[in-house]
DNA sequence: GCGTTTAGATTATTACCATCATCTAAACGG
DNA sequence: CCGTTTAGATGATGGTAATAATCTAAACGC
């Protein structure tokens, strides 16, 4: 029994799509059923397909969806640079934090796609819809990331995402606090500032004793 | 019908974890199945419940396994420090180059765990097999770097393994081998000396210019 | 060699999935 | 208002999964 005017029923597959953006982030995309996701959006799967031609062009399109969220965020972070009540950071270091911190380790749901998704990107087809949306969003994230002011060089950029992902993925899969945080401190220490060694007490954990 | 010694028995049971070592890192925990994992050692899958408690039990001895693998190719690595043909790097800038490299890419199913399940252990509750056996694997990797001659202290340690564990995964999910390499490339850049700034021309893909 | 043990095959159970054909009633165009 | 369109519900189909009970024949102890 359909109660929808053609309006709402867009509103309908917006909704599937943000709350499939949200689960696939949580769960990973193979986890996420098609009745889950159109249970989410308070409907039954019955009429999915009415919607979408099959899951896979959903999770694409939940995919991108994702990643166009997260880049609306990062420039609405870009455009207020400076005039802020009592913070003087820059909008890169604003980001850093933000992205190394705990409430985004915590919420993969509403957080960067890039990490949550790499491997399960990487495990489809060459060319797979959702492998084609992730490539995509990544690379608005490279170029906003290195828009940003303050951002540095290509490769400097590169390799401070490389370093994001892979510490938030870390911290997200140590079953240990502490071992969680110390990734987190230590990506943010080494994003800082210039990057190379010394060891300071600025950031987060522990005061962490040289081994070798 | 059973065709099998108890010596036989044992050595099926290594068969399939390691079969499953190497699944469970291309194709993700949950798509591989009881009977996938059984048939790629050569057996069917009705006498599994003989060998694992349960599918839980075989994935954290699988990830285990794949841990303790690469942990002693990386002890092999560092136990021949400097008396190679015509090679005079350290076993650290060899570790790095190895980790960063297209093989390591494209062959997960035989490289870092750390990498590969990141996701899928952090998705999995708090205090489940596959995430315990996550953390220590990935506590003994974290050591085991530390422990390489030229290794620095733990923060750095923590950071240069979020950085390739991030770079590799990027280049993985990349549907495009120049961005692909270009990931791959930053990181060495970055790993390799300092760290810290400067575009030189050594590593891969572009020239990169500067964006911002 | 004979009985006991047990590795591994067979088969069953239960449950979920993606996909889709069909139905129904509400919204829309005229 | 009335006919057309269509969002969404119902229900079926075919597939595959994890788990487990049962069976059978080979290996082992004596």
């Amino acid at each position: 029994m359909p109660r929808v005017s053609r309006a709402e029923a867009e509103r309908s597959r917006r909704r599937v799509i943000d709350h499939t953006a949200r689960l696939i982030r949580e769960k990973g995309p193979d986890q996420v059923s098609v009745p889950e996701a159109m249970a989410a959006a308070g409907l039954t799967h019955g009429g999915f397909y009415r919607h979408f031609a099959s899951k896979d062009d959903l999770l694409a399109q939940a995919l991108a969806a994702a990643f166009t969220e997260r880049r609306e965020a990062m420039e609405r972070l870009a455009d207020q640079p400076a005039d802020r009540p009592g913070d003087d950071r820059t909008p890169r270091a604003e980001f850093l934090d933000r992205y190394l911190s705990e409430p985004h380790r915590d919420h993969p749901g509403h957080g960067c796609a890039a990490a949550a998704l790499a491997a399960d990107a990487a495990r489809t087809e060459p060319g797979s819809p959702l492998r084609t949306a992730y490539t995509a969003g990544l690379r608005e994230l490279v170029d906003a990331l290195a828009a940003l002011p303050e951002g540095a060089g290509r490769q400097e950029t590169l390799a401070d995402l490389s370093t994001m992902v892979g510490a938030l993925l870390l911290a997200r899969a140590s079953d240990d606090t502490a071992l969680s945080e110390e990734f987190l401190a230590a990506a943010r220490h080494r994003l800082a500032d210039g990057a190379d060694r010394g060891d300071g007490a600025d950031g987060g954990g522990d005061g962490a004793p040289r081994t070798a």
